[in-house]
DNA sequence: AAGTGTCGCAACCGCACCACC
DNA sequence: TGGTGGTGCGGTTGCGACACT
């Protein structure tokens, strides 16, 4: 009889990521960067595939990642480097500090397309629709919702069809972007990716100028403009804004045991002060050599440090309430402006400061 | 309160590309 | 030069949260 144990092969997990697999990876990231993918998962001691490890990584561990709502620089980034781009959301994506591919994607799915559609601009395009093409597209996008409705006879425009058709300032800005030459286009798309993982030690060092430049040049000669430095530079926690307040906020409330036990702040600290003096290159990404990443391997020497504790504390970590949040601003203004654990540490709470 | 619909996001899948042998 | 493995990208799917009835 054959022996399955030897032949079948290993049951690799899908679907969520649980905290502690999160927890796993990050740790073993963390201490010995990325080499193989594939590896990662055997090495890690996760039953995943080195293909979902890379995209936990990518979209969600990955310190530096911002998340919450688009500011409205970056959705008009976004709309610019679409229209010459196409869906080509890395590149996108690479332009945008911070946010992911995915993110970018989905945000654009999601709500860039409907609201294009809305005001009369081919989401494909990026040039206005004629009004049979509006109520066509707005006639797909609402057919899922009107799926089951009946229709009366000579019933066929949807609501949305009595908004006023006109150009929005976004299409105003694209049709100046339209002016890109051929050659500064040709340039674009083939221009290398950014490399993800350079976000890793570096993003809050980024400047400007080091991104594709001529991109951002010609797209922001059309937008408001979108001062990475200054925005890095002026926000403490940039890099990290999933967990504002995170850094200079809490353990002031907090006792000596409860800070040491949040690993959480521990790490956003830690990222803080990569952000901050972090200034090498993306080339030694895989050297272990700055700083921070010693500072976190000193850490990871003492285990149980970055013990995550709480089941769900890593969530409660990276996926903060955001909505309604557009800007640091409304943040601030916010009444869940900070973040402590609640008495009991067993979850993160939010209270204005 | 329960059922149903909608939406957004995280994750998966398939394909293309590249490097190496 | 073809095969193989690793990686990255874009499209799609599935699930959970929320809204609505």
């Amino acid at each position: 009889m054959r022996r399955h144990s030897v032949f079948v092969k290993e049951k690799l997990r899908k679907g969520l990521w649980s905290p502690e697999e999160d927890e796993k990876l990050y740790n073993y990231i963390t201490k010995f960067g990325v080499g193989c993918w594939s590896s990662v998962p055997k090495l890690a001691g996760l039953q995943r595939c080195g293909k979902s490890c890379r995209l936990r990584w990518i979209n969600y561990l990955r310190p530096n990642l911002k998340r919450g709502m688009f500011s409205q620089e970056e959705e008009d980034i976004i709309l610019n480097l679409h229209e010459v781009l196409g869906n080509r959301w890395a590149q996108i994506a690479a332009q945008l500090p911070g946010r992911t591919d995915n993110e970018i994607k989905n945000f654009w799915n999601s709500y860039l397309k409907k609201k294009l559609i809305k005001q009369g601009i081919d989401p494909n395009t990026h040039k206005p629709l004629s009004e049979n093409q509006v109520r066509n597209e707005t006639d797909c996008t609402e057919k899922a919702s009107m799926l089951l409705i009946p229709q009366l006879p000579n019933m066929s425009i949807s609501a949305n069809m009595e908004q006023p058709f006109h150009l929005s300032e976004t299409s105003v800005d694209c049709e100046a972007n339209r002016q890109l030459t051929e050659a500064s286009r040709n340039q674009l798309v083939s221009k290398q990716v950014f490399d993800p993982l350079f976000l890793f030690e570096f993003q809050a060092n980024v400047d400007p100028s080091e991104y594709n430049s001529e991109l951002l040049g010609q797209c922001q000669q059309n937008l408001r403009p979108y001062d990475h430095q200054n925005q890095i530079e002026g926000n403490p926690n940039f890099g990290f804004c999933s967990m504002p307040s995170l850094t200079n906020f809490e353990h002031g409330h907090m006792t000596e045991t409860e800070f040491s036990d949040s690993s959480s702040s521990k790490m956003s600290i830690l990222y803080t002060s990569e952000a901050k003096e972090s200034s090498s290159n993306s080339s030694n990404m895989n050297n272990h050599h700055n700083a921070a990443e010693i500072q976190m391997n000193e850490m990871l020497g003492n285990p149980q440090d970055l013990s995550w504790g709480s089941e769900n504390k890593i969530d409660s970590l990276f996926q903060y309430p955001y909505g309604g949040i557009k800007n640091e601003e409304d943040f601030s203004n916010n009444p869940l402006s900070s973040l402590s654990e609640d008495t009991c540490g067993e979850n993160l709470v939010f209270h204005h400061i």
